[in-house]
DNA sequence: TTGACAGGTGACCGAATGGTCACCTATGAT
DNA sequence: ATCATAGGTGACCATTCGGTCACCTGTCAA
């Protein structure tokens, strides 16, 4: 059997720029975006986000698809969980995950939904 | 309310490098060891060690505690789990999850615990 | 108290990274 | 056919990053 196997080096290196997790984010928002629609969220040129998108791409956190002269991109989530299960086990999660749940129930009851993300 | 407020590029950042998920991974196998100890896992001087323990800790992924002339680390999951949650929501995290979980099943008849990490 | 041991700082250097540009290829509309 | 549009490549440069060293501080034991 094949399955997809991610180097993890690739992934952290992949998640280690604020533009590629910009672009992981708008993915997240809307799957299925070309290049020239990814472009217009970043102030840099089309050569700069393309090289980015390879980035995450090669390591697996997004996969393309041609359309025509279009790629359209996906996000993929899969890679994220493995770094999750790298250092969190089942019991440590649901204290951890306990913990954020209430920090954002509570955030939502005082303040308004801000996020902070670089 | 105080809570530990995570800087996400410090995060992503920190775990950009083999070297400090080494770390991680020694500490995820056993907590509160000393700079000494954590030295020995490495082919690397004093110094580099103490600077991604320093970057490590910055990031909030290790926490450490003075005792006597020994400062202990320990490994916090929480902001693990954060970067989780910026991509995965839970009806995705399911998905995830289960699939993965077949993937380690599989791999546990077939082949032997062999884990291949960067 | 003095020496050995655990930890810490700032400067420094080679390697890797982010971003741009000149230039090229392929697809679709007219 | 041809021209605008979407995407792609390789070289190049400034900045950042990983690692080392000379040197310093603090703590425990004899």
């Amino acid at each position: 059997m094949i399955w997809p196997m991610f180097n993890a080096d690739q992934v952290f290196k992949a998640l280690a720029d604020p533009s590629r997790r910009f672009l992981l984010d708008e993915l997240y928002q809307r799957d299925g975006r070309t290049l020239s629609e990814l472009e217009c969220g970043l102030k840099m040129t089309r050569f700069g986000v393309m090289k980015h998108l390879r980035i995450l791409e090669d390591a697996g956190l997004v996969i393309t698809r041609r359309s025509g002269r279009e790629k359209l991109h996906f996000l993929n989530a899969v890679p994220i969980r493995q770094i999750h299960n790298r250092w969190i086990d089942k019991y440590t999660e649901r204290q951890v995950s306990a913990l954020l749940d209430l920090k954002s129930t509570l955030e939502d009851k005082t303040w308004s939904k801000t996020k902070k993300r670089a």
